[in-house]
DNA sequence: GCGACAG
DNA sequence: ATCTTGTCGC
């Protein structure tokens, strides 16, 4: 008989060898058809030709209920780069039944969020990211495979992962990282790379308001450079996070109270 | 052995 | 992740 200790970590070895599986596939390099330039300045005479130019990027995030606690809403929203205005959203109600385990989060949060991007491919939508920020690390993982990294995978799309806290890895940890942030010779820098005691390089700590004291993280996900990353999340961050992912968040939320309105209401 | 641990 | 208003400050 197994107990409830040996079955939840055989499905871990699943859930590790699955990561190794799809790990094959990643790529942390910059890979993709479309331009960036750090004003978008395609004044010159260029023509409009689709996939040119980043133009549409995407966010996903998951919210939860207050009432059922199985009860989420996955969402993706795709803003203009240029603008920064919302020109897609979509919401799904799913009930999880996978619990969130520490360094597993995608086997949780993966399968609804995919679902709403292969929807939208589907359909043939115009609005179809370029490029997708995810709320969730990427390669600042145990395992260098978080889930922006799976889902950039399984989705074949560029992602860059987006954590509000540290998962702590090597010697990296929040009073480390606010060390670094804090130093002299750092104090002028808005990011710093995070380089643990292994020598990898997992990500970047960014500041990306003056205001905000508290960073956030930035790691590759799929198809994408860290610097390339950093570069596109500064230009998205009107307040601490990034506006695709703040986008998906707030709505998120919203959808969710809505419903729960209206179930009072019976 | 104990604590830490994205969302 | 989620419960929550006001409040201090640029």
């Amino acid at each position: 008989m197994e107990n409830q200790e040996s079955s939840s970590s055989s499905s871990q070895q699943h859930w590790i060898i699955e990561q190794e599986i799809l790990r094959e596939k990643l790529i942390t390099e910059d890979n993709f058809t479309w331009k960036l330039l750090s004003t978008q300045d395609k004044s010159e005479g260029s023509k409009e030709e689709e996939d040119e130019w980043l133009k549409y990027i995407g966010g996903v995030d998951i919210s939860f209920s207050n009432d059922d606690s199985s009860m989420a809403c996955g969402t993706l929203v795709v803003l203009d780069f240029n603008t920064l205005q919302v020109v897609y959203e979509d919401f799904s109600l799913v009930t999880l039944h996978v619990p969130y385990v520490p360094g597993f989060l995608a086997f949780r949060e993966a399968p609804v969020l995919v679902e709403i991007l292969d929807k939208m491919k589907r359909n043939g939508n115009p609005f179809y990211p370029q490029l997708l920020m995810v709320d969730g690390n990427g390669i600042l993982h145990p395992r260098g495979f978080g889930l922006a990294c799976h889902i950039g995978v399984v989705a074949n799309l560029p992602t860059i992962g987006i954590g509000k806290n540290l998962h702590h890895l090597d010697d990296l940890n929040h009073t480390k990282v606010r060390e670094l942030l804090g130093a002299k010779e750092n104090s002028s820098k808005d990011f710093i790379t995070l380089v643990g005691s292994s020598k990898r390089i997992w990500g970047a700590a960014m500041r990306s308001t003056q205001a905000s004291i508290k960073p956030i993280y930035i790691s590759s996900g799929h198809r994408i450079s860290l610097q390339t990353a950093v570069k596109i999340v500064h230009m998205t961050c009107k307040y601490r996070v990034p506006e695709p992912v703040r986008q998906a968040d707030i709505r998120s939320r919203d959808y969710i109270r809505k419903l729960e309105m209206n179930a009072k209401t019976k």
